[in-house]
DNA sequence: ATGGCATACGTTATAGCATTACGCAATCGA
DNA sequence: TCGATTGCGTAATGCTATAACGTATGCCAT
C-alpha cells in the first residue's frame, strides 16, 4: 500500500532515495546517489521530483532548497504542512495545525487571495541538538 | 526617521533599490540596478542584504529567492511575518498574525524546538489578478 | 493498424543564485 | 599604537534549476 504502482522507474528511484535518507536531500545529492542506477543529468531528478510533489509524496523545503519524502503520504487531509528543520542534525519534523490553517484562511478570505502553495518552515535547533545531555543521539 | 544613519553607502543603495521596487528583487537584479553606482560583483549585494536582514529592514522570500524591503520597518513587535506573494503581478503583502504565532509557539513548546528563523509564504493570485474586472490595475 | 496525442526519457547547454578566498582600508577602543 | 572588528573590492568557484532538442512509449479513437 505504501508503493505507488503508477510511478515510473525514475520516480520510484528518487522516492526510494528520499525515503532512505534521514535528512532532506538536494536534487544534486539525489543525482549522485542514483548514478549507479543510470542517472546522468539533473533534469532526470527534477522531473521525477516534480511528479512526486504533484502526487504529494515529496515536499520541497524552500528555505534549504532540499527535498523530503512526505511523512504522511497516505493522508492528504491537510493542505498546509509545516516543517521544523534542525540546522545542526538536519532532521525535519513535519506537522500540520488546524489552528494555523484557520488563521491563514481568515486572512485569505479577508484579502481575496487565492493561494496555490503555502510554505511554513521553522529552522533552528531540535530538542536533541539544543540539549545533547538529555540522551537523544544526534548521529545514527 | 525612515533612514538608518548607521547604514553604509552600499547598504543604503541596496535598501533604496528595494524600497523603490514594487515587487521583490533578486540579488542579481539589484546588482544590475546598481551598476551605475559602482557595484560590480554579487558579493557587494549579498553583504549589504545580510546586514539589512540583520537589521530587520529587508526580508528574504525563500520560495522565490528574492528580497523585499520590510513593510513595517519601525515595528519589530512581530518576530513571525507571513507573506502573500502573487505569482502574476509579483506584488507581496506582508502581515503578521498573533494567532499563528500562538499556534506555532505551542508546537515549539511541546517539542522543545528552538526556532531561529520562521518562514511563512503563500503564493497564488492576489485579488486584482484573480479578478481583473474589479478595477484594480495590475501594471503601474 | 494507423494516426494523433500525452507522457516520460536522455543529453547538452545554459541560466540563475550564492559563497569561498584573498587582500586592503577605515574605525574604534584598550 | 596596537589589535580587533567591520566593511569593501575582485576573482573564482560552486550549487540550484531550467531551456531546448530529439526520441520512445502507451493509449485510444478512427
Amino acid at each position: 500500500m505504501t508503493a505507488h504502482p503508477e510511478l515510473t522507474r525514475n520516480q520510484a528511484l528518487v522516492l526510494k532515495a528520499l525515503g532512505q535518507a534521514e535528512i532532506p536531500l538536494s536534487a544534486y545529492t539525489i543525482l549522485d546517489l542514483l548514478r549507479d542506477d543510470g542517472f546522468r543529468a539533473p533534469l532526470q531528478v527534477y522531473r521525477a521530483l516534480d511528479k512526486l510533489q504533484e502526487l504529494g509524496l515529496v515536499h520541497r523545503l524552500e528555505s534549504i532548497s532540499a527535498f523530503v519524502a512526505c511523512a504522511h503520504p497516505h493522508c492528504h487531509a491537510h493542505e498546509i504542512i509545516a516543517f521544523a528543520i534542525c540546522r545542526t542534525c538536519g532532521r525535519v519534523n513535519e506537522f500540520s495545525d488546524a489552528g494555523i490553517e484557520e488563521r491563514l484562511g481568515r486572512w485569505i478570505e479577508a484579502h481575496k487571495f487565492e493561494p496555490e502553495k503555502t510554505t511554513i518552515e521553522m529552522s533552528g535547533l531540535c530538542a536533541a541538538c539544543a540539549d545533547p545531555s538529555n540522551g537523544a543521539s544526534v548521529g545514527a
